[in-house]
DNA sequence: AACCGTCAATACACTTGTGTATGGTTAGAC
DNA sequence: GTCTAACCATACACAAGTGTATTGACGGTT
C-alpha cells in the first residue's frame, strides 16, 4: 500500500514480487500479461517495457524462487542449532510453513519444462542437505541418503495433499517420527 | 491400435480413455478440444456431439479417475497378503508404479476447484487405509493416523520429486523404511 | 426402399490472450 | 527551460481456443 501510494512508476522488481505473490495464490496459469496489469493498476504497456516477453519473465520468476527456494531453509537452520536436534527443528519449521509458492512453482514444473528443471535443481540441494543432517545425528551412511529422500517426499507430499488443512500435525507427532529416522 | 482399425465410430469411452492419456502425458492444460480431436482423427464436431461441454468432459474424466484410483490399490492388496507384511508390500508396490496420471491430477488440482474436491477425496481414503494397515502392524492408536499421514505424504511427494528419475528408492530401503513404522 | 438415430465435418461468431507500434507524460541532466 | 530517457496508455494485428448451427454419411428398423 505504501509503495502504491508513494510511488507510481513501477521498476522490475515490483513487478517479478507481483509475478510471485499471483503465482502463489493462482498458479502459474494465472500468469496473464493483462491480469497482471490490472493488479498493479497499470496497462500492458508497463509490461513490455520491463520484459521482453512472456518467456522472459517467468524465466526472471523462476530464477528468483531458485534462489530463495534453496537457501532460505537451509541458512536458517545452520545458524540457529547446532547438534542432533537440527533434524527436529528442520522438520518442525518446515512442516509448518507457508508454501504456496514452493507447491505452485512445482505444479508449474509438471508441465513446463524451464520451471521443471529449476524445481530438480533446488530438491537435490535439499535433500543433500537433509542427508547430511541425518548423518551428524549418527545414521549409518548407506543408509542416509535413502532416508533423506523419503523424508524430502513427505515434506513435499504434505504441501500437495489438500486434506491438510484439517489434519494439521502436531508438534508431539514430528518428535515421534523424526525420533524414528536418527535411530 | 486394434481400435482405431475396426471402428470409426468413436464412443464416449473412447473420449474419456483418451482424455486421460492426454492428462497422464501432457496434463491438464492440454485438454484443448481441438487437440483431442486431432488425436483421435476425428473432428471437434464430435467431442461437442458426445459432451455438453469441456466442463462436462472434464468431470467425466474426475469421476473415472476417482473411481479407479482410491480403489484399485486398495483391494489388489487387500485380496494378495495378510499380517504384518502388506505395509512392506504396499510400499513395494506403491513406489515403483507409473503415477503420472495421479501427478497429473493432482497438479490439475491445484488450480481447479473440481478437481482439487476429488483429489482430496482420495488421499482421505487412502490414508484411512494405511492407517488400518499400521494398526494391524501392532503400532498404537494414537500414533497410526499421524505415521499414515506421514507415509502418504512421501508416496505422494515422490512422484513430485522430480530427481526420482536418476535415484529411485531400492527394495532393501523400503525395508529399512517400512520397518521403521511398524515398531 | 424410406426413415431415423448416431456420429462426424465444416463454417461461423465470439472470447481471450499475445506481442508490436506509436504516441504521451514526467523527472532529472545539462 | 529544453532534452532525453524511463515509464506508461492505447490501438492494432494476430493466434488459439470455445461453443453453435448446419449439413452430411452411414447402419439398422420397419
Amino acid at each position: 500500500m505504501d509503495a502504491v501510494l508513494t510511488k507510481d512508476r513501477l521498476s522490475r522488481h515490483d513487478w517479478i514480487a507481483h509475478g510471485l505473490r499471483t503465482l502463489a495464490r493462482q498458479g502459474a496459469n494465472a500468469l496473464k500479461v493483462g491480469a497482471l496489469a490490472a493488479g498493479l493498476n497499470v496497462s500492458r504497456g508497463s509490461f513490455y517495457w520491463h520484459f521482453n516477453d512472456l518467456a522472459d519473465f517467468q524465466a526472471q520468476l523462476l530464477r528468483t524462487w531458485e534462489e530463495r527456494a534453496a537457501d532460505q531453509v537451509i541458512r536458517d537452520i545452520d545458524a540457529a542449532i547446532v547438534g542432533p536436534a537440527r533434524l527436529t527443528y528442520l522438520m518442525k519449521l518446515a512442516f509448518n510453513e507457508d508454501r504456496s509458492l514452493d507447491r505452485a512453482v512445482r505444479s508449474w514444473g509438471s508441465d513446463d519444462a524451464a520451471a521443471e528443471a529449476v524445481v530438480a535443481a533446488v530438491d537435490t540441494r535439499r535433500v543433500a542437505y537433509i542427508a547430511k543432517l541425518l548423518l551428524e545425528s549418527g545414521v549409518e551412511t548407506r543408509k542416509a541418503l535413502p532416508r533423506a529422500e523419503f523424508i524430502y517426499w513427505a515434506y513435499i507430499g504434505q504441501s500437495s495433499v489438500m486434506s491438510v488443512k484439517h489434519t494439521a500435525i502436531t508438534e508431539l507427532d514430528i518428535d515421534d517420527l523424526s525420533a524414528l529416522f536418527t535411530r
